[in-house]
DNA sequence: AGCTGAAGTTAGATGCTCTAACTGTTGTGA
DNA sequence: TCACAACAGTTAGAGCATCTAACTTCAGCT
């Protein structure tokens, strides 16, 4: 879950301290998120269970922010790594949908975390959309028909326009328009499912999920 | 956007004051919200820009909470009173989508208010539940199709299982079904929207969702 | 006119983020 | 080996938040 840890094996003795306490941070922040939410994300109570008092966490983090653009970055990474992972065991959309809705119930705060209401004030650095580009292209591949397809509605025309966004992507306007399709679908139900709106219909969202992205 | 001034007319004056300052409070609340989200919303500062300090206002609201229970309230009974405007004026899906995205962009930390990351501890009471009701009523309206549908999936199935949630509405499992994917897939355009991930995207967010409802 | 209760006040408990100044400790280069 | 620079952690405190408690003032009702 804390990606920081991997580059243990080099560097000093001092760094290899720090990403270790970065990474304890982290494990205490996300489980404070996972039982109360972001907002409830306290670094003085992560200094206390940590036995240390209140200021010294700021020498590993700037701050309440950078310590929640860092899980953002993880929880990013772990989506990613998620996608990839079930692309290729050669899933199909149905299924991808299905990986991706467990991944988010697994821990909702992490989804909400990425896709809930954004911070009014925050805007993701570059390597946390690089990290979002690659599950975008993971989409599109799942996603891909015949690579000469022909745009068959006006969206698809929009899309296959000179100069746009869509027209630097290795994919077909119809296919780009699917994997929009698959993303705004799959986050229609999750994000209202997670938000409990669902729940008192009674009936298994999974299900309404896998008829909503099978007929792509 | 504050609705209990309407029961101005009766009461003794203490009560009318007494609305009126809570209406007062709602509306500088509303205006914190909009330019800094929920989070920043604070008893305090609203307290000083009406030129009273701090405590005074928990005569009003019992807390944080309660203001924002009652922002949640004036927010669903504005998107209802919205819903049911165009369904009046006699609307189709595709129009539906468009006017219920327009009163989101409108506003859009009102929109996530509602449908946004959920506070962790809370539980709307049951007024909040009944104006949902209200929305869903007007959705199945416009997604009726004819009364005696037969089931065509296998979640029309279980839809129309008795003793279900389903069962206990005035539509048939399609139309039920029809219903929650334009809700859902209404969802997931819009929250992305709102979230800011399709900007980088460069297209128009209305157009897709126009043609994800379009063929419901 | 006088009583009652509501409105608003200040003081303060508690908790948060974050800065500043200080004290140890540790890794490292001379 | 040992001095020192860099870093970990400390306490103190400013500033702001929610919310409680006790007090004063004022308005409406009988």
């Amino acid at each position: 879950m804390a990606t920081e840890s991997v580059t243990d094996a080099g560097r000093n003795p001092r760094e290899r301290y720090r990403a270790q306490v970065r990474d304890e941070v982290k494990r205490h922040a996300w489980e404070q998120i996972a039982t109360a939410g972001v907002t409830a994300l306290s670094l003085n109570a992560i200094a206390k269970e940590m036995g240390m008092s209140g200021p010294a966490l700021y020498r590993y983090f700037a701050g309440r922010d950078e310590l929640i653009t860092a899980l953002i970055r993880d929880a990013y990474r772990s989506l990613a790594d998620t996608v990839r992972a079930a692309h290729q065991a050669g899933t199909t959309v149905v299924g991808l949908a299905a990986v991706i809705r467990e991944w988010a119930l697994s821990d909702p705060h992490r989804y909400l975390l990425i896709y809930g209401t954004p911070v009014p004030g925050y805007h993701a650095p570059d390597d946390i959309t690089a990290i979002s580009d690659e599950i975008l292209v993971v989409l599109l591949e799942v996603c891909g028909g015949s690579p000469d397809e022909q745009p068959r509605s006006p969206f698809d025309v929009v899309l296959g326009l000179n100069g746009g966004w869509a027209g630097a992507l290795p994919a077909s306007p119809p296919t780009v328009h699917r994997a929009l399709s698959f993303w705004t679908r799959l986050q229609g139900v999750l994000s209202l499912e997670l938000a409990g709106h669902l729940t008192p219909m009674g009936f298994d969202p999974g299900l309404l999920l896998a008829e909503e992205v099978a007929d792509l």
